[in-house]
RNA sequence: GCGGGUAUAGCUUAGUGGUAAAGCUCCAGCCUUCCAAGCUGGCUAUGUGGGUUCGAUUCCCACUACCCGCUCCA
């Protein structure tokens, strides 16, 4: 990326900040005592547009799928569950700063791993200078009862999906949901982020939206299916079949989640992807897709769509005890049928890959699997075999995770449009409005009476904003000319503007009693519509 | 966390060791028959805390925030 480009993209970056600001679209966080590094609020549109994009996303995930239904759990919950889903261990490192090589490792690998500068030695024999190991806690820590002490810890969750993890079994036991199915959440995250940088982007509290989709294990699927649909270039995914292993699942979820993106006006065109290569994915996922969008600071993650296998259910249900499971009528039934020989091949088959597995986990860690581990992972994969051919499996799972804030954000990016134009005078100036999906747009129509001193058209341009505020969030503004009340509300995307003149009036054309402009936001152009027929032109054009 | 930069009104910028300037926006009034028109008036600022000084927005130090680069990103 050469400098200019760069240079363009920060300045563009700047506007749309400057433009969220004055607009109040988005603030500093306390900003009156000097702001708090990663953290924003949201303005009187912000809020909208935030709402809106929310509700996008709850409306396509649940409300319009029998498949999905949704949640809404507390942000600090047992810290239990931080130490079974691994992020106790994995957000508390020890950490140790280079001053010389400015490089940063775990206190605990400084002998293992060589000095950037000098490749000859480890880092903990090199010149540079160290600072004394600190502890990096990524997650926000509190007290659970007035007593601060170590056993009221609790944390800030760091994601929501473990609250969907946690409650799956009251879910199932309450809802009538069958696998396939999904619980879906949206809520508030916290990650003490170490660099919080780019605007919104990277904030230490943010939202997520997140679903985490059950599904069966392949080998149900072989045991009742026969065999498990193969993914492959141009493959149908548009709708969902019974044969469909975690591979066609991921697959769909990213068709479905891209064609969400579209639905709210962002294009292919905006989007990347990253599919994740084997050494990049975390031991428990199978496949990752990161849906990027491409930002002014650089192409980054909107949403990441992981293949996560059965790995948290499974960590839940040994860390309370109890199986995390589903019993599934369908393959008890198909595996009945099963002869014993066929049984015993699945059996082999299992007990071949958890050996591997082990094997391959310990050689991570740079060490041989022990006897011990082999046998204990393979009487484990014996009795996950024996519940299996009864009708029992842990759910796998699809999970597309997907940041609000970074979407409000992209939707932001995508929208804002600058024009050189012309004013009355013939003077140039520089015309700024933001190109939102009428769907996601904060406001979304502008109402308008020609002149303020005419209590008439103020009288049915009030009338006008009474009629359609309701039904669609309305701005009514009477000051200034009418061309700079319309650049206002480009400027926040309205996409409509109705305007009442005299011919509302019935002045000057009879015929044109009780019908009013409708300007639309990009193109300016205008339509006479009738009042009868207002709410319902609008409404229509909000899809 | 490291290195570099920045911090003046809602926004964009000017300027000064001694009363802080402008454009745009915004508000009010007049006027205005469809794209930021005009006229009049008005509100609003030196990020925070120290130091030097008779006096600091200006010089120095620290802090905070933002930007860029590194780093991090389950």
């Amino acid at each position: 990326m050469s400098q200019a480009k760069d240079h363009n993209n920060t300045a563009l970056m700047e506007k749309i900040v400057s433009l969220c600001k004055r607009r109040g679209i988005i603030f500093q966080s306390s900003e009156i005592y000097g702001g708090l590094n990663g953290f924003w609020d949201y303005g009187p549109l912000g809020a909208e547009l935030k709402r809106n994009l929310r509700d996008a996303w709850w409306r396509t995930m649940t409300r319009e799928r029998e498949d999905v239904v949704g949640l809404d759990a507390t942000i600090i919950m047992h810290p239990s569950i931080w130490k079974a889903s691994g992020h106790v261990d994995t957000f508390c490192d020890m950490m140790v700063d280079c001053k010389t090589c400015k490089g940063r490792f775990r206190a605990d690998h400084i002998g293992g791993i060589s000095c950037p500068q000098k490749p000859s030695k480890c880092v903990a024999d090199c010149a540079g200078e160290k600072t004394e190991p600190r502890p990096f806690n990524l997650m926000f820590q509190t007290y659970v009862g007035p007593i601060i002490s170590e056993e009221n810890v609790a944390y800030l969750r760091p994601e929501t999906a473990q609250a969907i993890f946690a409650q799956y079994k009251n879910v199932l036991d309450s809802s009538r949901v069958k696998v396939p199915f999904g619980i879906c959440q949206i809520g508030k995250a916290f990650r003490n982020e170490i660099t919080p940088r780019n605007y919104t982007f990277r904030s230490r509290e943010f939202e997520q939206m997140e679903l985490e989709f059950f599904i069966k294990p392949d080998e149900a699927i072989e045991i009742i299916h026969g065999a498990v649909a193969q993914w492959s270039e141009g493959a149908d995914i548009s709708e969902p079949r019974a044969n469909w292993g975690w591979e066609m699942w991921h697959r769909y979820w990213v068709e479905e989640r891209t064609r969400f993106y579209e639905s709210i006006g962002l294009t292919r065109d905006h989007l990347d992807y990253h599919w994740q290569t084997p050494d990049e994915l975390a031991h428990y996922a199978r496949a990752c897709v990161d849906i990027l969008f491409k930002f002014p600071f650089g192409t980054e993650e909107l949403e990441g769509i992981a293949a996560r296998g059965d790995f948290d259910l499974s960590q839940h249900s040994d860390f309370v005890g109890k199986y995390q499971d589903f019993f599934d009528e369908e393959l008890k039934a198909a595996a009945a049928k099963l002869t014993d020989e066929e049984k015993q091949a699945l059996v082999t088959k299992k007990l071949a890959e958890a050996e591997e597995k082990t094997r391959k986990l310990a050689a991570k860690d740079q060490r041989e699997a022990s006897e011990e581990e082999i046998t204990a992972a393979k009487a484990k994969m014996q009795s996950w075999c024996e519940r299996l051919f009864k009708g029992f499996y842990i759910p796998h799972v699809i999970e597309p995770s997907a940041g609000l804030d970074r979407l409000a954000l992209a939707i932001l990016c995508a929208a804002f449009q600058e024009e050189e134009k012309e004013d009355i005078n013939g003077k140039k100036e520089m015309r700024t409005y933001l190109r939102f999906h009428p769907r996601v747009a904060p406001t979304k129509i502008g109402i308008y009476p020609l002149l303020k001193n005419k209590p008439e058209l103020v009288a049915k341009a009030r009338e006008v904003y009474r009629m359609l505020k309701s039904d669609l969030n309305c701005f009514y503004d009477e000051t200034a000319a009418i061309g700079r009340r319309y650049a206002r509300q480009d400027e926040v995307g309205t996409p409509f503007g109705v305007t009442i003149d005299f011919e509302t009036l019935g002045e000057n054309a009879p015929e044109l009693l009780d019908t009013v402009t409708v300007r639309e936001r990009d193109s300016g152009a205008q339509s006479r519509v009738p009042l009868s027929e207002l709410r319902a032109f609008l409404l229509a054009r909000m899809q």
